[in-house]
DNA sequence: TTGAAAGCGATACCAC
DNA sequence: GTGGTATCGCTTTCAA
């Protein structure tokens, strides 16, 4: 005999007693529940976790969907969620869900349909249209970290209005040669890109800057912003007065291209980022505050309210960015910008070289 | 009803056959498994796994603890760990034990204890004498990446050899005074630190160098190294003309610094890291290559080795890191050190500034 | 080759 | 307040 039944028989009640006094659900009175307790400490007594759930139905897990782990954002988000699970004594089980991996549409076909926890959080998933139908499919309150759909509760910021404020910062310190980078890189047009690239659009337009609008297309990443921005920057084609970064990673990128290139950041070129990454500071770039922690405490406080209440309303939770001014932004070097942009032509090597 | 008992029903046999027809345990003809397979296709039938576990014991589980995921070394193991199972069928469930973080303390007083998974990886760890012993504690197999305990399989790169052949690669192209940069910040030594900082000791003091042996602290991440190299190299106090990287965040880091302060990598300075980190090409930096994903999968098989058999001996495997050369390293400037050094006392302020 | 029945370790309903 | 017992969904002897 173990587990509970050993509590049970060393406290001298029943299992029934002895589960009610451990879980605190029904009436025991405050001496039995005394012994109950201190029987289970005595023999170490931890509940079995899949007894528990076979019993009750709930796994006590959350389950958590995402395309990268490795991504500063993705990374922050999840240790928010862990933060917020371990408060509240849950599990986490993760689902790293690579874009057209072997492992995601064994997630999707497999893994959900285990239904190994009592909700699910999917973190910029970009779900294919069966994929989501998978996910509506396992009957599990699910909350979106970064996502459209309506239908289901929604934790993002708004990215459509951080960015338009990004390209309204530059625009007003005098800036009309701007560049959206970023994003849009072979068929790769992730939706919260596309939304950035519309803010920066409306923005534009608004300003009667229409015909200067430029997306010049990147991988999402710090590497992929540092290419785009060396071809952008050491081209011999007109080059911006200022950047917008659809990331803090791909400003990052640009600003070590500017100054491998020998462009002075923020006299020659401005760059504006989206996030305050955790390397923000360090390059000191101005840019769209967002905090993915909080985003991951949030997805986990509305999973718990839908887990609760199953009839609890879906929820759009959408975060305002603030503006962090930091000193990558200023305005144009009106004047020299020709005799600039000749020296700039003429450097065109790596200015450490 | 419902389950494997539906099943059972709708091919006309007992629950007993159905389940042997369907795990593959025990003897069914072949034509009562194809009812089988056949009944739980058309009601899509998948098993509760919180019964399973009840019934095998087993939880189909790999716990993993890390103290960070937002870090590119635990990030790349943890995607590995993640690769590998979603190969086995494995579920993943994640600890986040922050150094010194309340949740870490619930992660070993509580969650551990509950043992919902089969085994476990600890990555990187640097468990406290408590810690340590709870983990023994819970009597599931254990595997370690970067760790030491002879006593547990443990998988890592030999970190002493690298930093080893790191230093020699130095001091072969004729640099004698060379720094051993990061690690070491305020109380904070993780062993695997130390250990570099050894093969960085030894290497000198074989090549005679023992009194030229210089250790610069940092934060280990690449602001850590980016803040500490400024100090080092913008300070009036004689700088060196190499530097090893504890790792290849802390050298590029370094080399950031250098840029910003007009130093040239590699003319005056030459930096070397232990990692090939994502982004040490962008930089090209020279290191020493380690691959965390293939560690984070070798953790996997060898976890699922001592799950199959408890009496499989424990295993230490030590990786060989591979010399990744590009072009952080090269001679140093012999002629004109004291003329360069000069000029970059007088540009102590950012060079893009 | 198959079926009946006994667990696995909890919860929860229903008497007492 | 407390105890007996059915139940959750599956695996696994043991007999047939």
């Amino acid at each position: 005999m173990s587990g509970i039944a050993k509590v049970a028989e060393l406290a001298g009640v029943s299992k029934s007693t002895a589960s009610r006094a451990l879980t605190g659900a029904g009436y025991v009175s405050e001496s039995t529940r005394a012994r109950v307790i201190a029987a289970a400490a005595t023999i170490g007594y931890v509940p079995s976790t899949s007894a528990v759930s076979l019993a009750t139905g709930r796994t006590r897990t959350i389950g958590v969907v995402m395309p990268y782990v490795n991504r500063w954002f993705f990374a922050e988000v999840l240790e928010g969620i862990q933060e917020a699970l371990l408060e509240h004594g849950l599990d986490l089980t993760l689902y790293d869900a690579k874009p057209g991996s072997a492992g995601r549409r064994r997630i999707f076909e497999d893994f959900l349909a285990r239904k190994r926890f009592d909700g699910l959080i999917a973190v910029g998933l970009e779900p294919a249209d069966d994929e989501l139908e998978r996910m509506r499919a396992i009957d599990r309150p699910l909350v979106t970290v970064v996502g459209e759909d309506p239908s289901t509760s929604v934790v993002a910021i708004d990215d459509d209005h951080a960015v338009r404020r990004a390209t309204e910062h530059l625009i007003a310190l005098g800036h009309d040669s701007i560049v959206f980078l970023g994003g849009g890189a072979g068929s790769n047009w992730a939706h919260v890109d596309r939304r950035r690239l519309d803010g920066y659009l409306e923005a534009m337009a608004d300003a009667d800057l229409g015909d200067h609008v430029r997306h010049v297309p990147s991988d999402v990443s710090l590497p992929g912003g540092y290419a785009a921005a060396v071809d952008l920057l050491g081209g011999a084609r007109r080059t911006p007065t200022a950047i917008v970064g659809v990331c803090d990673e791909v400003a990052i990128g640009a600003i070590i291209a500017s100054r491998r290139l020998g462009i002075r950041v923020p006299t020659d070129l401005s760059v504006v980022g989206i996030d305050d990454h955790e390397y923000a500071e360090m390059f000191a770039l101005t840019t769209l505050e967002q905090v993915p922690r909080s985003q991951g405490l949030a997805a986990v406080e509305l999973l718990l309210a839908h887990i609760a209440d199953p009839d609890h309303a879906p929820r759009q939770v959408r975060l305002q960015a603030r503006l962090v001014m930091r000193s990558s932004t200023a305005p144009p070097a009106t004047h020299e910008t020709a005799a600039v942009g000749d020296m700039r032509v003429q450097r065109r090597r790596f200015a450490d070289e």
